[in-house]
DNA sequence: CCCACAACTTGCGTGTCGCGCACAAGTTGC
DNA sequence: GCAACTTGTGCGCGACACGCAAGTTGTGGG
């Protein structure tokens, strides 16, 4: 999945979609959630140095070109699970995998804030992430040695790790927060494999409580 | 939320509503899942007996509204939750509001396999499981007496069963399973409760293995 | 019983957008 | 070096979301 590791064309490809993908987030940054409506396809095209119609061979929409770099993390979900040692506990695996994927640069405040407070990009977000469920379902039955297509432990666990990845998001740009991407991430993750519920492993020690 | 709760005027909004909500997701089913884009708005409207105009009133898209009654159930998963007993443990009150939410009707096979098969209407499904999230969250917090702004159990194990949800809706719809949905709905949700991440508890007796 | 007010529906006009088609330019394999 | 293929681009059509200004129907006060 290295760069230098596709041709020419492949490169070329990826570099253009990037540079769009770049653009369009950073056009819908600074008009702000509520001005969505105002980044106009031809200003991403010409943002990118690109055509409108190359722009539309890459994307069919603006939400997904503004969410296309999280779709491309999503594809890597899997692959990263799989680079863990095999030895290593299911959940020590994700939360290593998940945490080296997603904290490798600090997320962009100020992009993902403006994907979750825009509906429509929280939709195409809300896609990406379903995207990475397949693959991450896969990795984690062949860890565990089930069937994917008999045993829905695979596919249920996947699914509650993407969404411990989005409420973490969600939750470490609400104001006040100041842990670290990284903490909040451990936390979040922790829920979906510590099923305790009512107990007072909270506050100070177990799960939550950065705020 | 019963429907004579509500003065006519609401009513006959919400008659409406579902009628156009019928009416695209019956026009998508006959046209196929590779068909979506020859269910025009006006064939929609004149179906539901209302103008393409007022069909722009009640959706700004025709994925919003063939999975309009997703959305609507999904709103209503909060309060199925909170209508359960109070001593009831979190992982049956769960268990029990989401079977009786979704299985009151045995869901329709033709509609789900519809929009689970196609991107853009699976990507509207999301973002009407996501709209429970939220509401689901406060009534685990409520009944789980932990803060969920302060604590992050709340929100992933919502996301969890929401995503549970998901996955026995598309492992049920594969050709050859033959359990009933409420069977396939606890399969799944039990997986989000209990870790059991590697235990021989698959084949007959604990999660999964209904194909 | 009637009337004023509010909500809902509808027709029309406008600006965008998605996408199919045909052609030019560049890249890869033989 | 030549041929096959992929990719970027210009053009144009059909559809659609949405604002605006009527007309129509439900609601509540005198």
């Amino acid at each position: 999945m290295n760069d230098d590791a596709m041709d020419l064309r492949a490169r070329n490809k990826q570099a253009t979609r990037e540079a769009i993908g770049h653009a369009a987030l950073r056009l819908a940054i600074e008009q702000g959630p509520n001005g969505l409506a105002l980044v106009r396809v031809h200003d991403i095209a010409t943002a990118a140095g690109v055509s409108p119609r190359t722009y539309n061979n890459y994307f069919s929409s603006r939400e997904e070109a503004i969410c296309a770099f999280q779709a491309d993390q999503s594809r890597r979900v899997g692959q990263a699970l799989r680079s863990r040692p095999a030895g290593e506990p299911l959940e020590e695996a994700v939360l290593a995998a998940v945490i080296e994927l997603y904290t490798d640069p600090e997320p962009d405040r100020a992009g993902l804030a403006m994907i979750m407070s825009t509906p429509a990009l929280e939709g195409e977000a809300l896609k990406a992430f379903s995207m990475a469920e397949g693959p991450l379902a896969e990795a984690i039955a062949e860890r565990t040695g089930t069937d994917p297509r008999r045993d829905l432990f695979p596919s249920v666990t996947a699914a509650a790790v993407a969404g411990a990845i989005r409420v973490a998001g969600r939750h470490w740009l609400q104001p006040g927060v100041t842990a670290s991407f990284a903490a909040t991430l451990r936390n979040a993750l922790s829920c979906v494999f510590t099923p305790a519920p009512l107990a007072d492993s909270g506050k100070d020690a177990g799960n939550g409580g950065d705020s």
